[in-house]
DNA sequence: AGGTGGACCCGAACGC
DNA sequence: TGCGTTCGGGTCCACC
């Protein structure tokens, strides 16, 4: 599953690949990937584009075109981008779309549930799209408590069903969201808008540190997220609490228990972070005292 | 308006 | 062994 840190790190290996290359050809074999475009459409305004810049912004990868032209992709569950050298086999199981580059390489996309998106929009309507979609970088500086405080007041939604509406920390989703709660010792159920500063402080601390080792890691692969050159990530391992259902809590030992919040799978440690109120202040002048 | 649950997908894991 | 069922997860959308 492609979060923040995995698409960064796609990112990272897709800049290389494609600054300055022509798009030479570009087949589209999916209609869904471009869905309600014309997938010929599509493919046929990107022939011929040079890219300028490859970005991220949540979970999006930005292609910039030297024409302004910019395509959004969306990896959601399942969606990977595979470079294929010169002369190699191009053909790869699910795969949803090709590009050959003009040094003759290929990058190829890969989806085997084909929930990912491309998007090719006009430089103006980038800004406004992913403006209306999400919300501050949760690795930037502007990022903290004060924003949580902004984002969270008016949520009595879970706090977990909270960080993972894009709009409140942009590239979150559920495997980083549990490991962030875990390392601010927060419960998932807690309701979003009732967290105290130094609540929303370790939260900004946790989610950062959770992300950072991420990236760090290259990302994790439960099955199908590959960097481009098609090398694993090695987050899975350094798992707390997601997945660990009945395994000792890294930091106190009381088994990790697992839930649903929102329709999703969430896991977290039942002793270190508590949902009742007594247990919430205990915890609160355990830490001040 | 904010919250919730279903739809969209398909392979793996599970149950009988 | 084989077949049907369940699960999961990002985002959008309909419905409270």
């Amino acid at each position: 599953v492609p979060e923040l840190p995995e698409v960064e790190t796609v990112r990272a290996r897709l800049e290389p690949i494609l600054v300055g290359r022509r798009l030479d050809q570009v087949e589209i074999l999916d209609s869904r990937l471009t869905r309600p475009h014309d997938p010929g459409l599509v493919a046929a305004r990107l022939l011929g584009g040079r890219v300028g810049a490859v970005e991220r912004r949540g979970k999006y990868v930005i292609v910039r075109f030297e024409s302004g032209c910019v395509l959004l992709i969306h990896l959601r569950m399942t969606g990977s981008l595979l470079r294929v050298h010169a002369g190699e086999e191009l053909s790869v199981a699910h795969a949803r779309a090709v590009v050959i580059l003009d040094n003759g390489s290929a990058v190829v996309y890969r989806d085997v549930r084909r929930f990912g998106t491309w998007l090719l929009l006009e430089p103006d309507e980038v800004g406004p799209y992913l403006d209306a979609r999400l919300g501050h970088e949760p690795l930037e500086r502007r990022f903290g408590p004060r924003v949580l405080e902004r984002s969270l007041a008016a949520r009595r939604a879970p706090l977990k069903a909270a960080l993972l509406d894009q709009r409140v920390v942009a590239g979150l989703g559920n495997i980083y969201a549990d490991e962030a709660l875990w390392r601010a010792r927060l419960h998932p159920l807690r309701p979003a808008h009732g967290l105290d500063a130094a609540e929303r402080a370790a939260l900004t601390r946790g989610i950062r540190s959770a992300l950072r080792t991420g990236l760090a890691r290259q990302g994790a692969t439960l099955r199908d997220y590959r960097t481009p050159d098609g090398a694993t990530g090695s987050m899975q391992s350094e798992f707390r609490v997601y997945g660990r259902a009945g395994e000792p809590c890294p930091r106190c030992r009381a088994p990790i228990e697992k839930t649903r919040v929102g329709g999703r799978g969430t896991w977290y440690c039942p002793a270190c972070q508590p949902l009742a109120a007594a247990q919430a202040g205990l915890a609160a002048s355990a830490r001040s005292s």
